[in-house]
DNA sequence: TTGTTATCTTGTCAGTGTCAAGATAGACCA
DNA sequence: TGGTCTATCTTGACACTGACAAGATAACAA
């Protein structure tokens, strides 16, 4: 809760090692995976002893989420930016525009995706306040898209809304996770599979 | 309290340690998840020292590799039998038989499920041949299945048989992962979920 | 009987997450 | 200014992990 901004090359005081290590953390989920992210490897890499990251996270648990709540955020802007454009009405260009700007961000940050959506923090319980707020809001947005999308006759109208909103967006997660876990590993299928989803969803 | 479960009563050679291994990982799987799945644990529980694990598999993933084929095996006899019954002839009633048996396996073997999909065994390339072989059967199963039902039109025609296995394949996985990894937590809407998703596939 | 071999053991190593107790220096108050 | 307070960072330690190497055992084949 204490943000101290100031960037200090002191040996001892690092200045801003919560945002330092955050950003470290993204760059070796990057590029060696969750698996090879360890906190004294991150430590070490960061330039500071074992137990620093201890003092801006609890645990190993609220690190990860921190990077997942960074996610949801990167993922929001990317999906706001690819929908603004065309806000002038709903159509099913629109449509596929918000599902293509899905799974590229899942196809291009499998890692973080994991941790997003994956069972590591949610499952274990150990979501912060904050991940959940974000993951919620997320969801709300697509729920709010399909919702416009169901009223114009785009998509089926004899489904609850929730529940079209929670298969819609299982369709699309069941495809990024398809290709992330390395079952599909042909990547430049991606669109095509994501073009047959919204073929199959619409009305 | 943990029983040694050997075939012989040998006290050194075990008699039939592989079967006995993995009847014991999928117990502490099912009771205490795959983080709480270590092989000296394992070894321990088993009665057996550290290493024996070691002469059966080749490594950990070895073991989970195995553990994956036979969520196969099982996934497969389970499809098996909730279809044959109505091998008669192909319906909607039949597709959502496919469907629900699906998910439920899905969701009454959730560590297991997620070894046979997950990433901590493809994505890092550590499948056993014969792992594949059984993944490969299961896929082709499904694509079997949907390849009829579209045929019958009860599916969308228009779109190439394999893209429609691959999403809608990809609807069930999504849904099952929400469930197994704490997004969706009630239980009891895992079979409504399944039947929406039927009906927003059929024609 | 005597090897041969599969199986199981102890010993060991490097790596992990995380706690406890002490060191440091920047921030705040006298 | 000086002194103390406290967030931050450190070293030390512990229990745990996967895995290798070398030796022990017993089943089996000759």
């Amino acid at each position: 809760m204490k943000k101290n901004i100031k960037v200090s090359k002191n040996q001892y005081h690092h200045g801003d090692l919560y945002q330092t290590l955050i950003v470290a953390s993204k760059d070796i989920l990057q590029n060696s995976g969750l698996a090879s992210l360890s906190m004294r490897k991150l430590a070490e890499v960061t330039g500071v002893s074992r137990t620093a990251p201890y003092h801006h996270f609890k645990d190993k648990k609220a690190l990860l989420s921190a990077i997942a709540e960074d996610g949801f955020l990167q993922q929001d802007a990317l999906i706001k930016e690819m929908i603004n454009p065309l806000s002038a009405g709903y159509s099913v260009q629109r449509f596929e525009s918000f599902v293509i700007a899905y799974v590229h961000f899942a196809v291009e940050n499998p890692e973080q995706y994991d941790l997003m959506y994956g069972g590591e923090i949610w499952k274990s319980g150990s979501a912060t306040q904050s991940l959940d707020d974000a993951a919620k809001k997320s969801f709300k947005r697509w729920l709010s898209e399909i919702n416009k999308l169901q009223t114009q006759g785009i998509l089926k109208q004899g489904v609850a809304p929730l529940r079209l909103a929670q298969v819609t967006w299982a369709t699309l997660h069941g495809l990024c996770r398809l290709f992330n876990d390395g079952i599909y590993v042909n990547a430049e299928d991606i669109d095509e599979m994501g073009r047959t989803a919204v073929k199959l969803l619409l009305n």
